[in-house]
DNA sequence: AAAGTTCCTGACCATATGGTCAAGAAGAGG
DNA sequence: CCTCTTCTTGACCATATGGTCAGGAACTTT
């Protein structure tokens, strides 16, 4: 009994706390890169003395490995929109349009693994050569198949993968520089939306389609 | 006389000195952003004392400011493939293969440059808002005219010149990426240009080029 | 309510880093 | 040769940073 003082057992509390440091983190590192972030900036910005961060996370290392490994989890289900299409308009289609939302809705994410890839991969290497190498040649061979059917044009899968992933990080990795094109304004909702419908039309285009 | 001594004057020294320097903090910022990068770590791969740096630039800073202004340089002289075109398909075109080049050759520079941006540019901020904004307004004017030529399907300029800015530097900055991907193996030659081919060919074809 | 466990935090430390400086080396000019 | 200027560098300093720790608060269990 007597558990309910505010609203939150022991483990809520300790979810509650990692996921607040998980997030500040995510920004600072983003912002910051790995060398630059430190941890009282990110205690700070979480509102919590900086030796309690050390309680959660024992080094500035594996809180930042935390971090990668997460935004990793959200780029991968990105991918199921791959799975559930019968053909490259509808699966390319939306996992351009998942891509894209994604780079709007978690910026300082993909950031962060665009800085981790920069560097050389020194925290995820292991993650980039299996799962990432795993996934990519599924996929792989998906594109494949649709060529071999006719489907679209016959186009290194890799090259088209690439592509698709330059194009819709950018909108998160580069947005100071688009915003600043965008006369220092942020994307209006409609400026999405027609970026969104934009590139997947040219690509789409580009590939040759049906 | 007797200027003759080694082979270099002291201006020529200076003038060497600091390109041995660029040069080495270019690959240090790229590998470890600014906040990882140190000065003695530069100072190592130059071969020089720290101290050394130190006298030709004052801080590090200012160092950091000199190579991103040296990679804007680069960065606008590919845009002359741009102006000596009279239609899409050469102009983009030519400029899509000038920045591949400049992936492929000076991929130090592309990640100093994506580095700074995603610090939301504390040190070029000044350059985005006068030098590109400029130059990013003349060429989409550049490709309105073109569009209203019917030489393209109408697209956003701004969306097709973030589409060829993604695409291209993704080549360089997530290098790493690309090469994990490849079998841990750098693109081969061979592997180089099908991807400019296929880029290319991509972004044309989706364009509606004539 | 006592005992045990988990959580929180101010104060502290060792180290690394950007930057300084003084003293000298190396050329240039006369 | 002598003087003046430019370069070079080892030694040094102030500061910032990641990380530690001991003691206490807060919660849980019995």
């Amino acid at each position: 009994m007597a558990q309910a003082k505010r609203a939150s057992s022991k483990k809520e509390r300790r979810q509650e706390s990692e996921t607040l440091i998980l997030a500040a983190a995510e920004k600072v590192f983003a912002e910051a890169g790995y060398g630059g972030a430190t941890m009282q900036l990110i205690a700070d910005l979480a509102g919590l003395p900086k030796a309690n961060l050390h309680y959660y996370f024992p080094t500035k290392e594996a809180l930042y490995r935390q971090v990668v490994e997460n935004i990793f989890q959200i780029w991968l289900e990105a991918a199921d929109a791959f799975d559930e299409a019968d053909g490259p308009r509808e699966g390319l289609g939306a996992y351009i349009d998942a891509k894209m939302e994604i780079s709007r809705r978690q910026p300082a994410g993909s950031k962060v693994w665009a800085f981790e890839v920069m560097h050389r991969a020194p925290i995820i290497q292991d993650y980039l050569e299996t799962t990432l190498m795993e996934w990519t040649k599924g996929r792989a061979q998906l594109i494949q198949g649709w060529i071999e059917e006719g489907l679209m044009d016959p186009i290194d899968p890799q090259i088209l993968l690439n592509m698709i992933w330059a194009t819709t990080q950018h909108y998160a990795d580069f947005s100071h520089q688009i915003e600043v094109l965008n006369g220092s304004e942020p994307l209006s909702d409609a400026q999405w939306a027609a970026a969104k419908a934009d590139v997947k039309n040219i690509i789409l285009k580009g590939l040759g389609v049906k």
